[in-house]
DNA sequence: GGAGTTCTTGACTGTTCGGTCCACCATAAG
DNA sequence: CTTATGGTGGACCGAACAGTCAAGAACTCC
């Protein structure tokens, strides 16, 4: 019927999504999108917007990719207490830590534009209200499976180790060494979660 | 000799680290900095130099402040560990939560341009690691004193409490509302810092 | 009061920004 | 082949940007 596509949206989205994850909001501009994705400024537009509806929607994808990748890494590690701990310890994981180096793209995005734009402090929130429910069920799970004293409140804990792991990424990014993210990891997870090193 | 300066230096300096802080460097514009602090265009340049210079001169004061501020709290609490226990339990004290909603401007800061400024990395780098000394003298004090096991690195634990406390603020920023906020921060108070009800 | 010096103000500049528009192109259906 | 449909890419626009500069104002010293 018409001319097809020339660019492949999923190729588009990612490259995009590292320009923003990249540089931010502000310091990105359509040419530098242009540039990474390859097209000119009339298809972008025609296919995503302006720059604020394609940030959205990178945003969006960004929080649905991590929420899927979280579901999934909770519900199949056998045992809930180890999927918690994974979560505090995964910086330990990515030796060279570039992977947390540049933080996460929803923390960046809030930090930057969360005092003047109330649409992305929205999203955040309601970014976080679902990693805490999914955090959540991981806790109840680890205290059914008695790997967790059953008194504590499943939620609180999911929000403290939320915060844990948001401040470790944070820590991160300020360039500490891996040695003590590392260091501060074990801590904190040690001191949240109990050991097992006695199973 | 000269004609006088009709403005106070650290007035100006004031209103404009709450601009930044408010705004962000890329979202404040030099109208807007005209604007908080009374001044001109010229005279902003020939006092301040350019708007990086005035950003850096205003992190740094900021980051000297918050030191300033963590030193004497440290130094003047009786009981090193009711110290830290505040340094944790901080949002408790802001029913409103409108002091921690907008962050650290540091924190910010560092989120905003610290993939494309290797300055403000270092900055940051350097600020935390100040304020983990810090802590760590304020954990071997209270380990003096007993309220902290002495087998623990002070160090380790000053990081540890250090990440709980940003990603606490970071929670605060997305819009957790208080009384979670306030748990959260009991929660981690709690399981890094020995509870003293008993005494 | 005059001279010298610093501060203030706002007009000005060149650049870059996000966004629009349109002429042209590639495809599929008839 | 013709025509309709949607894609492409770059020229173009007004606005906003950071930064410069010169003319005048306020002050002190002589």
């Amino acid at each position: 019927m018409a001319r097809p596509r020339t660019f492949d949206e999923k190729q588009v989205l990612d490259a995009v999504q590292e320009q923003f994850w990249d540089a931010g909001y502000a310091a990105t501009s359509l040419e530098d999108l242009m540039r990474v994705s390859g097209l000119g400024k009339g298809s972008l537009y025609a296919a995503f917007g302006d720059k604020r509806q394609l940030f959205f929607r990178v945003l969006r994808s960004y929080t649905d990719d991590r929420h899927g990748q979280l579901r999934e890494a909770l519900a199949e590690t056998p045992r809930a207490l180890d999927a918690l701990r994974m979560l505090i310890e995964a910086p330990i994981d990515d030796p060279t830590g570039t992977g947390a180096r540049r933080g996460c793209l929803m923390a960046n995005s809030t930090c930057e534009l969360g005092n003047a734009d109330p649409e992305v402090l929205d999203h955040a929130h309601r970014s976080y209200e679902t990693s805490t429910a999914l955090i959540g069920d991981c806790v109840a799970r680890a205290q059914r499976e008695g790997d967790l004293p059953a008194a504590a409140d499943p939620i609180a804990l999911a929000r403290a180790l939320l915060a844990a792991q948001q401040g470790l990424v944070f820590m991160s990014r300020t360039g500490l060494d891996t040695a003590a993210l590392t260091a501060t990891a074990r801590s904190l997870a040690d001191q949240l979660l109990p050991d097992r090193s006695g199973d």
